[in-house]
DNA sequence: TATATTAATCGTATTATTGCAATGTATTAA
DNA sequence: TTAATACATTGCAATAATACGATTAATATA
């Protein structure tokens, strides 16, 4: 107990709220946001900017480039980070048809 | 620690994400994908379906329908489900938005 | 009324997430 | 070489999420 059941589920559905859990944070929203308001990659700035401490930030982005949402490259002494195109098309993709899988006509509640 | 800063993000940041949230979990998902499969109200013919225990179903519909996902009628001694319409255009809309922000031109990492 | 049926709720064990101070690791600059 | 800069990692504490047995509540049926 207290952990989830992947077994029985399809490999769709495990990928998709896999992808759906690493933006499902404020924080990951905003630093997404960022990433894509620049539409080049950003670099360390986002701990000014956000109100959370180094730490957190470094922790966030991990968890987004394990999902495959960003990557990462090292630009000296700092790091380099953007969109991982392939992953986001992909979630576009799957997330489209899963939404408008919702045809609104058949109101029975 | 341990509790998410919500009032250092923006309302839309933490709506989206808490929409986010509610979906981010296999059996949600394949909850979600049932009842937009037969466009028209399931009842508890998911714990059979699903291979999980009656409470953690009712569980999972219950975080649905707080998210504003889903929405639930009492019929005679069993219980509808169908999608809130409302709460899932707002989501396509916000996610949507969202999502296509990436213009995928410059990749720089 | 008594008894199923259906689903919600409660209690509990287990695991995951969030946030941060402290520390570690490269790389650059002096 | 030394110091500074920029992140990553580690370790910890607090809170949330997951799953389920047991119980409860409400409706339907015999």
């Amino acid at each position: 107990m207290g952990l989830t059941k992947s077994e029985i589920f399809t490999d769709e559905q495990n990928q998709l709220s896999q992808l759906l859990k690493a933006m499902a944070h404020p924080a990951r929203i905003a630093i997404l946001q960022r990433i894509l308001i620049s539409n080049t990659c950003i670099c360390g700035d986002l701990v000014e900017e956000l109100g959370l401490a180094q730490a957190t930030i470094s922790q966030h982005l991990k968890e987004l480039k394990t999902a495959g949402l960003i990557q990462g490259t090292i630009e000296g002494v700092s790091v380099c980070y953007c969109i991982n195109p392939v992953t986001w098309k992909l979630m576009e993709k799957q997330l489209g048809a899963f939404l408008s899988a919702y045809k609104g006509e058949a109101h029975c509640c």
